[in-house]
DNA sequence: GGCCCTATGTGCGAGACCGCACATATGAAA
DNA sequence: TTTCATATGTGCGGTCTCGCACATAGGGCC
């Protein structure tokens, strides 16, 4: 019931290759003048699997801006079950609630794919985000993209099968990591959409049987993506579509 | 499926009594030199059942200060299935997409129950939001709180029983309206939770014959508030907590 | 007072998912 | 190569909710 990833980090690739800053979209989209001014502030840090970036109802100390890492925002409940309510990757930042004005919230942030990416510390943001509106706006924007992403999460947790869940889960994570390999456990996933592993494992043979995607010991490979939107919840299709039309192209790298 | 309304209104009670622009929360903790500013620009609104606020997908004309009506956002699927994910009565504002800087959302605002507020137009939220510090915290505030709501409902909806569920959506609605008594039938309800209607009816038998509830054709009266709570899962208290740690008490009426 | 629309109550078979128990298999380490 | 922890596969009964079909009843309106 608990997410225990424990010694999993022995199954991590290589460690991941350094990112830039401009790796993350926020950061990319970071005016001139604010980009400069940020660039000191910001501290590389590398996030390991499992790694929890803040705890349900603790003060948060930084917010960060994953590269090549995904962080899964989760929420636990008294019995212990939990459920994702989104994911935060490099198009991305977690810790809204520090410019939000609440300084933490009832969710916790795990690292659900090993990487790197960058923290500000909370007073900076703070400060960042007060002193210039083009940074807060589109800090705002941000936050309304992972809005969309939590209420799409709840309709498709009401009305979704577990199958159609998980392309959308796989199809989300994919897009936010280079490559099309996603170094995962089925019961790591189940954890996320808060459904049995067995569960998982059913899905994922279906789509294994159908040629969509191959796996092995927490390695998935996606062999067609096309065929996995295709079996996905319309969620997939309507979180991205709100990504994309409130975040800016990101083209750097 | 779909939210069927129509001649319902006949059921409603007598036209509610008016009520000032204080009467909202957010509106009453605007500072003394925005609350001058803004009254002038407030066009008091009456909120009939059913009406729909905003649709999804399309741009927002106003932002709406629900006084003695409650809103439900809901999502409503491509096979017509919907589920509500969050609701606003008096404690906030209906279309924070407005200054969050996205316009729309895929989101549909829809009165739950019928009675009046107060509206401000697209321009004058965001040039106010945009030239008050204040006013801008405490609509981020608002947005945190809402945003938990959302993010509750999501691992809710996974997690907990439609009894549960039901006494939170109670409870919820409850602490949006004055009195005891919601006007409501089942099947609207049902569809606000994305249930069957009978699965209310069930529900609401139970809570009956244990003597919580009372009702009749659409009215139901509330008799053992702390026995619904009693009953409720840990989402209401949950979401009531964030709601009272990030609004300030509103001690108008 | 009677009619009729609408709200609520009930039953039944089906499907999805759960919790548990256990079988199998892979890959890393020794 | 062998060992062993861990990841994945499978079966089974139980529970919740669904979808449908219909029965009952409240209350507004003529």
């Amino acid at each position: 019931m608990t997410v225990s990833v424990s010694r999993n980090s022995k199954i991590n690739l290589p460690k991941p290759a350094a990112a830039g800053p401009l790796a993350n979209g926020l950061l990319a989209a970071l005016p001139q003048a604010e980009a400069t001014r940020w660039i000191p502030l910001l501290e590389a840090v590398d996030l390991p699997l499992g790694h929890v970036l803040y705890e349900s109802g603790k003060t948060l100390s930084h917010v960060y801006f994953p590269t090549t890492a995904i962080v899964s925002l989760l929420y636990v409940l008294e019995n212990g079950s939990s459920a994702e309510i989104a994911v935060v990757g490099n198009e991305g930042m977690v810790g809204v609630s520090l410019f939000m004005g609440g300084g933490s919230t009832p969710s916790r942030a795990v690292v659900q794919s090993a990487g790197a990416g960058y923290r500000l510390n909370a007073q900076a943001i703070k400060t960042e985000s007060d002193r210039s509106g083009p940074v807060l706006h589109l800090l705002l924007r941000y936050t309304q993209a992972l809005l969309t992403q939590m209420a799409q999460t709840a309709v498709c947790n009401r009305h979704h099968t577990l199958d159609q869940q998980l392309c959308r889960w796989l199809l989300l994570s994919l897009d936010r990591l280079q490559g099309d390999e996603l170094v995962m456990t089925q019961e790591l996933i189940a954890n996320m959409l808060g459904v049995r592993r067995e569960g998982v494992t059913d899905g994922a043979l279906k789509l294994q049987e159908a040629g969509l995607i191959r796996y092995t010991r927490g390695r998935i490979s996606i062999l067609d993506r096309p065929g996995l939107e295709a079996r996905s919840c319309e969620c997939y299709a309507v979180v991205k579509n709100e990504y994309d039309r409130l975040l800016p192209v990101k083209t750097a790298t």
